[in-house]
DNA sequence: TTGCCTTGCTAAGTATATCAAGCGCGCTAA
DNA sequence: TTAGCGCGCTTGATATACTTAGCAAGGCAA
């Protein structure tokens, strides 16, 4: 691993090498934590996982994963590439196409402010 | 075989019919939903979405749908079936209910406003 | 009519996540 | 030594998400 980046240039490596220095400092075999997820998660599937072998696992095997091995849910959803709403970095090809479309590309703060605005016009009419 | 049910019992089902109802509602066909996300979600598959065949979307095509169609990402993402870190364990019952928060059932006037607004702030912060 | 365009939709293929089974290695005990 | 067990890991098979190409129906113009 001599090329390895200071921050985590690939997420699905970083992923994976998140859930490996987790399930080890909680001292778990990959078998102990197939049974704390109720089998939902396969021993097979986590070291393919681990090993970056799988870049987007969906998000239910996350949040079993996240909970087992207790660590935020989120922060298994933003290696694993996906984008959560309370904002974040975000993968870049949304930004490059634009077109004029009636709502496009809203960004994560746009939207709150959409939203906010929503709440004030109806709270208005009410 | 027209054997579809009334009630919304479905999840997948329900997933599918929200996304019609809001493009319908923003009066857009399939390819425009398909030009507003960049091409990353293909009017073809869009359609098999609308339809109920396919249920479990990934979470990229969940955020390319919600950005481009104006509603909220947790929306959408509770419907698909899967769990928001705010909620708890969520069912098809539980999303009814919860979803009431978001940007559904957006009347004419109320999509026109939201629109003027985003016009506004997006030219704010140019 | 004929021709062209758009709309929703489908059929068939590819890619990839996920599972079940099992292999080889290192350990510990008889 | 041999037997057994748990470990990480791989290999093949299946399910399903997703793509590309295209079709039938309807609208509209010449």
């Amino acid at each position: 691993m001599p090329d390895e980046k200071a921050d985590g240039a690939d997420p699905a490596d970083s992923l994976g090498r998140y859930l490996k220095s987790v399930r080890l400092g909680s001292k778990m075999t990959l078998r102990d934590v197939e049974n704390a997820t109720g089998r939902e998660v396969s021993n097979a599937y986590l070291s393919q996982l681990e090993s970056g072998k799988i870049s987007k696992p969906s998000v239910h095997v996350l949040y079993a994963l996240s909970t087992s091995l207790g660590v935020p849910y989120e922060a298994l959803m933003e290696r694993a590439g996906y984008i959560m709403p309370t904002g974040d970095p975000i993968e870049a090809s949304n930004a490059a196409k634009k077109t004029t479309y009636s709502i496009d590309n809203l960004t994560v703060e746009e939207e709150k402010e959409m939203l906010d605005y929503l709440n004030y016009i109806r709270s208005k009419k009410r």
